[in-house]
Order: structure tokens, then C-alpha cells, then sequence
DNA sequence: AACGCGCCCAACCGCACCTCG
DNA sequence: ACGAGGTGCGGTTGGGCGCGT
């Protein structure tokens, strides 16, 4: 099928932006009142730009609610966080983070948190040790040991957790620092960690689980489609997702549209995945703490 | 001062997805 | 159901800048 061919084709103007074309650009869409076709756009605003381009720079930049200046410890925390669960989807990871772009989000990947994670011997997709080309070192295992020691304790306090009454996952009970995982959950990722749930519960109902199998969640953990073991984070989602309420869904029912039981016991997941991580010690991840001796 | 190098980030490119007729 | 147009997204690029020599 024909695509009508970008600005380059067409002798419009590529490159840097100046201030005039910024100007143009943000009046055009406060008289508006938005944009409107981003492809007429540039037409209508006398623009000699595609309407991309134009996309592009009124969300990477123009866009008044775009919070600017560095990240910070807490956003990046964040982002490596949403980075193991969702993987390269910049999108999904800059909706959890008010006025950060995609865009941004991305650099700060690819020019910080990758490079930290790599000088940590941790494999920046899969979150998990290169323990095979960077073997770790005593004091660097420590810091694996401690942190897989945490994941392991809160795994122990869900199990804990689940066999008390469900009043403990209500709204109130809820840390008041956990708040933006409230919002993740209610949001797109929340919305991805339920559907593989359900996707998982059909994917059990025709092929046996093997008993005391967790009921994996690699899927969602490792988007990139790797095809190495489950990493530490991997299991220790296992473990929340893996919850005797949801294996009790399971078996129950396999219908993922009958899914109140299944949206309670996702809701219990996340509660544990949400009491967990973020006010544990991620203090390894500031900082190369961990030099891989390369 | 000049040069080389590496880092950073705005912008581009192409593919995938969505919507509508 | 299908195709075309519009938009979103992720990967990549390249130019500006700072720093070291």
C-alpha cells in the first residue's frame, strides 16, 4: 500500500527546530485549542515541516505539562523497576512518570541506568546477573545475595499475607509511599500484568501444572522475548503472581471473563508486588558499587 | 589553540497499530 | 473483510558540547 512519503521527500524542512517554528508551532494549537491533524497541521499553521515532525517536537518538548531538569534518584528507581517488568516500552514507562517523555525516558536508559546495570554485572533486558561472562566476585555477591535475601523475605510475608483476610489489600491499609504503584496498577501496566494473568489462567487450563509449579509470568517480565531462564526479578514476580489465590483461580475457573476472582487475587499480587520493592534497600542500583571486572 | 574523543539528547526513520469508509 | 490514512512507538542517528591531551 502506498505511504505518502515524509517530509524529505517532499523538500520540507528536517533538523533542529528554531524558536520561530516553536512559536508557530504552540500558538497554532492554543488557538485551536489541540492539534487537530497532525498531518494538516503544518499546513494550516504554515509550517514547512511534517506533521511527525511536528508531533514530535510539541510532545517531546513543547508540551507545557513536560517537567524538565534531571531525574531523579526516586524517578530513576522507577524506571529500572518498570524497565523489568515491561521491558523497552518507553511509552508505558513514561505514563507512570507525570511530564517525563518517552523520548527521555529512553536517553536516560540507553545513556545511564544500561550502562549501571552492565557495570553492576546485571544484563540491562533480562535485570539478571551475567554471572557467565562476568563472574561475580564475593563482595559483589553480597549485594545479590542481600537483595535476593529481601526478595525472599517478602516473598515469605505474602505467603504470610495471603492466608489472612482480604481486608488487608483494601485501599486504606495501603502505604502512603506506595500511591504511584496504586496508580501504575490502575493504569496501562496494571492493565498488561492483569491480562497476562488471565492469559497465564487459559494457558494452565490446557496443559497441566505440575504440582507446586509457579504460574510464570516470564511473559510480562521479559517483553524483549528472551530467551534465558527466568532472572531474579523474574521469579521473585513469580512469586507474587504465583499466589495460592491466583493457582486457586486457576484451578477453579479457566473463564477469564468470569473475572472478579481474578481481578481480586491480581489485586493481591500487585499488593504484594506494591508492599515490596521500593522501600527496600535499591540502594545497590546508586551508584557502580559493583565494578565488573571485564 | 587545536584536535580528538566520548557523551548526551533532540530529531528522524520505519514499522505496527488503530480507525474509518 | 479490506485497504488507506493517521498516529504511536521504539530504534537509531548525528550534531553540539565538554573534557582531556
Amino acid at each position: 500500500m502506498g505511504r505518502t512519503p515524509c517530509c524529505d521527500k517532499r523538500g520540507l524542512k528536517k533538523g533542529p527546530w528554531t524558536a520561530e517554528e516553536d512559536e508557530i508551532l504552540v500558538n497554532f494549537i492554543k488557538k485551536n485549542g489541540g492539534h487537530g491533524s497532525w498531518r494538516s497541521l503544518p499546513k494550516l499553521a504554515g509550517l514547512h515541516r511534517c506533521g511527525k515532525s511536528c508531533r514530535l517536537r510539541w510532545t517531546n518538548y513543547l508540551r507545557p505539562d513536560i517537567k524538565r531538569g534531571p531525574f531523579t534518584s526516586e524517578e530513576e528507581k522507577l524506571v529500572i523497576q518498570l524497565h523489568a517488568i515491561l521491558g523497552n516500552r518507553w511509552a508505558a514507562i513514561a505514563a507512570q512518570l507525570p511530564g517525563r517523555t518517552d523520548n527521555e525516558i529512553k536517553n536516560l536508559w540507553n545513556t545511564h541506568l544500561k550502562k549501571r546495570l552492565v557495570s553492576m554485572g546485571l544484563d540491562p533486558q533480562t535485570h539478571e546477573p551475567v554471572t557467565s561472562r562476568c563472574p561475580i566476585d564475593k563482595a559483589n555477591a553480597s549485594v545479590f545475595t542481600r537483595h535476593m535475601a529481601q526478595w525472599e523475605s517478602a516473598r515469605l510475608e505474602a505467603e504470610a499475607r495471603l492466608s489472612r483476610e482480604s481486608s488487608l489489600f483494601s485501599p486504606s491499609n495501603a502505604k502512603a509511599d506506595s500511591d504511584y504503584f496504586l496508580r501504575i496498577w490502575n493504569s496501562e501496566v496494571g492493565e498488561s500484568f492483569r491480562k497476562i494473568h488471565k492469559e497465564d489462567a487459559k494457558t494452565a487450563c490446557c496443559s497441566p501444572i505440575s504440582p507446586g509449579s509457579a504460574i510464570t509470568t516470564e511473559v510480562a517480565l521479559n517483553p524483549v522475548g528472551s530467551s534465558t531462564p527466568a532472572s531474579n526479578l523474574n521469579e521473585e514476580f513469580e512469586c507474587r503472581s504465583s499466589s495460592k489465590a491466583y493457582a486457586e483461580d486457576v484451578k477453579n475457573g479457566c473463564d477469564s471473563s468470569s473475572s472478579n476472582d481474578l481481578e481480586d487475587s491480581s489485586d493481591t499480587a500487585l499488593q504484594l508486588w506494591l508492599d515490596f520493592p521500593i522501600n527496600n534497600d535499591m540502594s545497590f542500583m546508586e551508584g557502580n558499587s559493583y565494578i565488573c571486572p571485564l
